[in-house]
DNA sequence: CTTGGAATGTCAACAAGGCTGACATAAAGT
DNA sequence: ACTTTATGTCAGCCTTGTTGACATTCCAAG
């Protein structure tokens, strides 16, 4: 309506972008991300956490000894949700929060044995599902998704997805 | 870990099954996520409605007189949540709930003008960071998105999605 | 050395949107 | 006619997000 998107394409093959192709897109988003999280969801009810533990976990896992700020930045909530989501972490001892050396303002965030474990849990039935997509869509396919999921995220977001990719090893 | 992703890859190049990979897939859905949803968040904060208003206008407008427990399976949610946005929707006049004709027990949604409009403004806003990523990324990169999204649902869901996309213009 | 600002943590209150349980009503089956 | 099933509603609880206020601790600038 506003913008268009539906009118005759141009002279090039612009059939993809038609409003009902976006539209399809965007319901697969929906579908898609269910799936996505639906094996940790169950994983974390067994051990009465959310999805809010294992976004922290993951991202602690991700970077060790991060700061409670960089994981604020990160995951885009404010410090008291995240904090509640860390003193329980840290309570049951899957969590260790160590007072900065540097600057003893700074608390860097490790995860324990069993926060090791439960990250392993966790994350071998996200990467299964992922694994399963991936092989039947194959490399093209995939190269594809990676292409538009980066196109989609806020600039910023790109680049706190780059940073974590170059500093793996 | 468990199931050896990372080991070394078989006669093809399977490289991008490695844990890695798999791993940045992750991270970039999750990102990719947040872009997809900040635009929509935002118009919807102005109207004082959150997501799963939007999920409800959505599929109400894309499925006109569709049932309740019909939107029901589509959203997985229970019934109780989903009767909470309903009767905020109804309220302000953007749905509109008919009993049914054939079954009484059934009620069809409908949308009004002002959901409509609604419906539109928030659809505008998600197709356009869609336009720009499937335009940024190519019909190429689009198809093999899509194709991987399919691969990442829950069958049931995949069906659901399929479902929709037939019943379209 | 003092002070301002930044990083962190805590407490309190609140809202959105999940959930379960209890229940009303209509339709369908026996 | 009575029971069962499907559907929708209401009430209450929980997680996880939000703001606001405030203490602490420390670095760094004046």
């Amino acid at each position: 309506m506003a913008e268009g998107g539906s009118g005759s394409p141009g002279g090039e093959s612009l059939l993809f972008l038609t409003d009902e192709q976006l539209r399809q897109g965007i319901e697969a988003m929906f579908f898609a991300y269910r799936g996505f999280t639906a094996d940790p969801d169950r994983i974390l009810a067994e051990h009465a956490y959310g999805r809010a533990h294992h976004r922290a976990i993951h991202f602690i896992n991700r970077s060790p000894g991060t700061t409670v700020n960089n994981l604020l930045n990160i995951l885009g909530v404010t410090k008291q949700s995240l904090n509640r989501v860390l003193r329980a972490l840290i309570g049951d001892g899957l969590v260790e929060s160590r007072v900065g050396t540097r600057d003893k303002r700074e608390r860097h965030l490790y995860l324990t044995e069993a926060g090791d474990a439960l990250e392993a849990e966790l994350s071998i039935a996200q990467r299964a599902r992922m694994r399963a997509a991936y092989r039947l869509a194959g490399p093209e396919a995939v190269r594809g998704f990676r292409t538009v999921l980066e196109s989609m995220m806020d600039p910023e977001m790109r680049n706190r997805f780059h940073a974590l990719k170059d500093a793996a090893p």
